[in-house]
RNA sequence: GGCGGGUUGCCCGAGCGGCCAAUGGGAGGGGACUGUAAAUCCCCCGGCUCUGCCUUCGAAGGUUCAAAUCCUUCACCCGCCA
């Protein structure tokens, strides 16, 4: 039996365990399917790590099939355990609340919940968990889990192994089946995704709803997004890459995916794109054949950046990394251009009239260092510049003259780390 | 509860009275090469009003001309014995 959804996924690389397959497919065949995933509120925003399972979600969508979307109001006030080696820091839970929002508003762009046919949904574990008493808890959910077959989990053995666990985090396993007891009695949801490191958490859903039920379900687990240098993916040393504009901004969102390693490359636009698989290869075939191109990066970073922040918004910035990265000359693009490039970059203003500071001053403004020691060191390293030009001696001062239009200023520290100072 | 070991810069980890802003590795940054890629090679990598000064070696006190290094107390971790 031959499931197109369920192909496309694998020619992709997003499949990593599932449950019975055949019975999978079969049900996949049958007819739209209730699913779901959740997502933690761990921060104040999601990030394109999420964003791979988000769009697996996305694809079942698109697919036909119903897709849930789970904020775990309750299960991030306990902590999940898999996949870390030390206990987490409770938040509190007014802080959890503000993020489920956050979270809530970011899963609507991704996923359609108008559709007359197959429209999504969104739902909260606290709904469940809030007014259910401890006692009931341990009675009804917690009486039918082993703690011997918790422990096997490799979230807790690892865990035991190094350091230890709380009680809390321990019980987060039993939070999470419940969840999906909870969503297959409410809505019979049926089919749990997530990240590959869910899969014990999906499994004790399942067991959990055949002993209470004595229904069945299915588990669909996705690789962890790895890159290949071994480092991981979505962070860079200023730390990850945010879904939300105010945490990483579109410029640096963009230009994330067109930094992308060849090596990368393919993977990622499996990940990502909604391409047909014939436009796919087609790009693919161009990091082979000319790879100094790097057309597919350009293709990749267009589409994500259009998915998450939108068309209008990659537009800008797609027009501000070539206006900023282009071959010709700073003074002789447009000043509408230009400005709009430079709105996309860290920003620093300076008083007309005033005297200029220096480059090493103005580049520790814009935050793009972290001291003035570093921009120091910048300069003396010979990767300070001004409107692309190097500049020599930490003591080089900009003057009306270095201004474009008038108005402007273009600091860059290294290849690609771009400042615009605005004199007003 | 008893005995012993540990806590060092973003991470790992040397140092065990002055030569220590502190060896080495990793991460990170700059340069060269190239393609806003990777690999490679070279350099840098606490801060500042920068030939000097200031703040760092779990915390707080103390000894000393001088402490990351010695002493005391406290906190946390890890072994062994109860």
């Amino acid at each position: 039996m031959t499931n197109e959804l369920i192909a496309d996924l694998e020619w992709r690389g997003l499949l990593a365990q599932t449950t019975d397959r055949d019975s999978l497919l079969k049900d996949l065949g049958t007819g739209p399917v209730k699913f779901y995933i959740g997502f933690d509120p761990t921060a104040p925003s999601l990030h394109v790590g999420n964003l791979v399972v988000i769009l697996v979600m996305r694809r079942f969508q698109l697919a036909g099939h119903l897709p849930i979307a789970l904020v775990g109001g309750a299960t991030g006030l306990v902590g999940d355990p898999s996949g870390r080696n030390e206990e987490r820091t409770l938040n509190t839970e007014s802080t959890v609340s503000k993020w489920v929002e956050n979270i809530r508003e970011q899963l609507s762009r991704f996923l359609d919940f108008d559709s007359a046919v197959n429209p999504a949904v969104m739902a909260n574990n606290l709904d469940w968990t809030k007014s259910m008493s401890a006692l009931e808890f341990l009675r009804d959910i917690g009486k039918h889990f082993s703690v011997n077959q918790m422990l096997a989990k490799d979230s807790v053995s690892s865990r035991l192994e190094s350091g230890g666990i709380s009680y809390t985090e321990f019980s987060y396993q039993v939070l999470q089946a419940f969840d999906y007891l909870e969503l297959f009695r409410r809505q019979n949801c049926r089919l749990q995704l997530g990240g590959s490191d869910q899969w014990g958490n999906i499994v004790a859903g399942l067991d959990l709803i055949r002993k209470v039920e004595g229904g069945s379900g299915h588990a669909l687990t996705i690789p962890l997004m790895a890159k290949s240098d071994g480092t991981k993916f979505g962070k860079t040393a200023g730390g990850s890459i945010w879904l939300d504009a105010e945490m990483t901004s579109p410029y640096a969102f963009y230009q994330y995916w067109i930094n992308t390693d060849d090596a990368d490359v393919e993977r990622y636009l499996k990940v990502f794109s909604f391409k047909d698989h014939s436009e796919l290869e087609r790009l693919l075939d161009t990091v082979k054949v000319n790879p100094g191109a790097r057309e597919a990066q350009r293709e990749l970073a267009r589409e994500v950046t259009s998915l998450v922040h939108g068309t209008d918004q990659c537009e800008k910035v797609e027009a501000a990394s070539k206006a900023l990265f282009g071959q010709g000359e700073l003074k002789d693009l447009d000043i509408e251009t230009l400005s709009a490039a430079l709105s996309q970059l860290p920003k620093v203003t300076i008083n007309r009239g005033e005297e200029f500071p220096t480059w090493v001053d103005l580049i520790a403004a814009s935050g793009i260092v972290d001291s003035k020691s570093a921009a120091r060191r910048i300069v003396k390293e010979n990767g300070a510049y001004l409107n692309n030009e190097k500049i020599a001696g930490e003591n080089f001062t900009p003057t009306e003259q270095n201004l474009i239009h008038g108005r402007f200023l273009i600091l860059r520290k290294g290849k690609r780390d771009l400042a615009s100072v605005e004199v007003l």
